[in-house]
DNA sequence: TTGTACGCGTTATCAC
DNA sequence: GTGATAACGCGTACAA
């Protein structure tokens, strides 16, 4: 496990290290031959620069960061894909890791980032994330950082999201539309901004269509399956069906499908149901999910991107939220029979 | 973004470098006071030793490097936990890369990691990786790596595997149990090990209950749901239908009930279907899947421990290849009605 | 018990 | 066009 390096090739071309560094930094002040002769031996004794070393002079390493809070659900490993997919092309490493929606591990996470010299985070908040201090400490010294998905509004920086709100509201509008009048809406952990968009955007796709909404019509359930089966089976035991089911996720979506599907209840007959988010898994189940499909690839690129260019601009630049565009892909589980 | 160095410490506080150095490193020529002040105000000035720094003077990183083929499906992710899970304990970080599928790819990344003095690597082959010398000269230099899931015989290390013939073996038999006598087998690149050894189980059960396969039984489809799909509707069209299909992973039976469902045929009624590699998916699909559950997390974890233990001892190890137990989950897509 | 000095593998800044 | 050398931040053998 002995690493060749530049002192080895120097010896066996009898030349001096600094040489051997220009050759591969391609700066102009070398000769030609002995650039290619150097890079030729160095090739064949499989030597290349340590990063290591590199990283340590130069404070910075070529890598970047990535911290989600899971990859159970499709919709972080998508992302992260595209992520890949720009650092890729333009030389840099991508280093993946996960809170597992605890704050500990994401400040772990980023430090270990940070003491890794990193040139830039991408990241998207754990659940439990509520003290963003240490990260607006980062931001102001002018540590590059893109926020995805999962953001703060504490933070002036590069962010990529959705528009929860304007998805909630057509969703919602299109139960609306199919003629479904008492509609509740399952979600999350309201101290994340994507679930108050959503639940904003289904209380006022309410107030557009005159259609009243009481306490029970927001769930507090969750972003999994087990999470929508749980309240699912709340309500069938309570007797207290609704027309349709407005779901956070596809997640729970399909939880609360596999309930009804359990005590023999039609979808969208009985219950129709819609999901969010959209996995590959709406297109799946049966019956197919009705679901707002986010450009999941998209948004990792989108990100990558950005982040690029805070790099590149080192410093000098103003930070701007990229709302993407998603769509609604209604499917069996929505359509009301005629 | 100036990172606090161990010489902003030592001038504080008026004292050496070496000295701020065993208080980290509690080795115990150092006073008791001097350690816990240094400590202290160590704290107090955010100070932590740069770990780039460290890597290049120990030549290892406390980093273990994980490469899998991809992760769009949630197999590799379920293991990455596990993995995470051992090593986060330890205080290990674990960098993760993606080779989707591309050899080339693979390299590189292990080439990452491998600059990056990555103290040992948990490897998953890509389908195109059939040269391995690179992976045997890293073996022989006595680099720590573990296999999983796709690995390579030409590889003398630990390994974490699943027992696929025993598994397949079974799949096929609860079919041939059911009565299913015309069963085909839906397989992927005959290159890669687990599906030479599925397509074993599935022709040696066979041959236990002296049924006949001929040349059709055994088809290349793929891994992915379009695949399963493609050879379903070429089945079709011919009128060439099993009474039950063996699929070689999730994916493809699910695009395999896709297409059946397409065409209005019954599942299990007209063609039965058993899934393998169970991913969450199975127990979701309508009906659900028949599938062979591999323990995921189950095998991070051991994959985890084996480089763990072969990083401490140093160079001393025996190669020991894990087989994990699965087990089959029967559900409705294979059960013959009465 | 503490401080000094070297080396890990690079690149950049000087000389020559 | 090339070579010597100082840094980057740390751990440690050796000296004090």
């Amino acid at each position: 496990m002995k690493h060749v390096t530049i002192k080895d090739v120097a010896k066996k071309l009898n030349c001096s290290v600094s040489t051997i560094s220009r050759a591969f930094n391609d700066k102009y002040d070398i000769r030609k031959e002995t650039r290619d002769l150097i890079l030729a031996t160095a090739k064949e004794m499989e030597y290349s620069p340590n990063p290591i070393a590199k990283s340590l002079l130069k404070q910075c390493s070529n890598q970047i960061g990535v911290v989600v809070p899971e990859f159970i659900n499709p919709f972080f490993p998508e992302v992260i894909i595209g992520i890949q997919e720009v650092f890729f092309k333009k030389g840099y490493q991508v280093l993946i890791m996960q809170s597992n929606e605890s704050f500990d591990n994401e400040m772990e996470n980023v430090k270990a980032m940070e003491n890794n010299m990193v040139d830039g985070l991408i990241l998207s908040l754990s659940f439990e994330t509520q003290n963003v201090e240490y990260y607006e400490n980062l931001i102001k010294q002018g540590f590059p950082i893109v926020l995805f998905n999962r953001v703060s509004n504490k933070l002036n920086t590069h962010k990529v999201v959705f528009d929860d709100y304007k998805w909630a509201f057509f969703a919602t509008e299109h139960l609306i539309y199919q003629g479904y009048k008492n509609i509740i809406h399952f979600t999350t952990s309201h101290s994340l901004s994507f679930s108050q968009n959503r639940i904003k955007g289904f209380i006022n796709a309410h107030k557009k269509h005159k259609l009243k909404i009481d306490e029970g019509s927001i769930i507090e359930a969750g972003l999994l399956i087990s999470d929508g089966e749980r309240e699912m089976e709340k309500l069938i035991a309570l007797h207290k069906l609704p027309d349709a089911i407005f779901c956070v996720n596809d997640m729970c979506a399909i939880g609360a499908m596999k309930m009804l599907k359990k005590y023999g209840l039609k979808i969208p007959g009985d219950v129709a149901l819609v999901g969010f988010t959209e996995t590959k898994l709406a297109e799946l189940v049966d019956p197919a999910l009705t679901s707002v499909a986010q450009p999941t690839t998209e948004i990792g690129r989108t990100a990558a991107l950005l982040l690029l260019e805070q790099i590149e601009s080192k410093g000098l630049f103003v930070p701007q939220t990229v709302t993407l565009n998603g769509r609604l892909n209604v499917r069996e589980s929505s359509v009301k029979a005629k």
